[in-house]
DNA sequence: GCATTATGTATAATAAACTTATATATTTGT
DNA sequence: ACAAATATATAAGTTTATTATACATAATGC
């Protein structure tokens, strides 16, 4: 499992790449895919995970839609066009940081 | 610049990976470091940085000594051999998250 | 039939971590 | 003298995620 303190701050970046990639997605699907793509590594839980979509949403980034299958109500994300682009920077971003950290992990041995 | 968000977490991972690499560092300098390997892309701020070395030290991975050059006090920093293995296990520890991360924002395009 | 597991959304209290603002003081360059 | 760089440090506030909890349906095993 990775370290909590590392993800803090990706949570954005994975969801909005998963809706990046899947068109609609709702809630427990995040966390199923989060966990199948990252081999059981990442596992999100509900209460970091609904207060981020609802923020998103807050902000304009997702919209939801409600659909209901028998008595279930399931609540659909996806993206704006805002969270499209946003979704593709955080992404750049993140390698960015990963670059810049080997900076100082790694630095070469001929320094 | 990185984003703080990003950063958040790997506080602990860069002073202790810049000490292994160091043998001594006081905490100016290790916000000196951190921004000349970083290329200008990583600021620490003392705010942040005080309270890890006090806390790494409280929990016996880095030791301190006073040094006094004039009437200056200057606080050196370095690793208990718990701090050194601890900064290996951190810097390993990164790159699995940045491998695990990559599992879910870079899906294969056969897949 | 009953229990358990899986599916599904959501909030509240708490804890951890960092940011921002602030305080204090010395040294060096102009 | 004055400003900029050097140097350590704390406090208040914010953000963010964890843990615990609540509620509810559907499917599966026994």
């Amino acid at each position: 499992m990775i370290s909590n303190d590392l993800l803090k701050g990706t949570l954005r970046t994975i969801v909005l790449k998963l809706l990046k990639e899947n068109s609609r997605l709702y809630g427990y699907e995040i966390t199923q895919k989060v966990e199948e793509l990252s081999g059981g590594e990442i596992k999100l839980t509900f209460g970091a995970l609904y207060p981020v979509l609802h923020k998103l949403e807050a902000e304009g980034y997702v919209v939801t839609e409600k659909e209901h299958n028998g008595k279930r109500v399931r609540i659909y994300y996806s993206l704006t066009p805002e969270g499209v682009s946003w979704a593709q920077s955080l992404v750049d971003e993140f390698e960015d940081f990963v670059l810049t950290m080997r900076l100082i992990l790694q630095p070469l041995p001929a320094q």
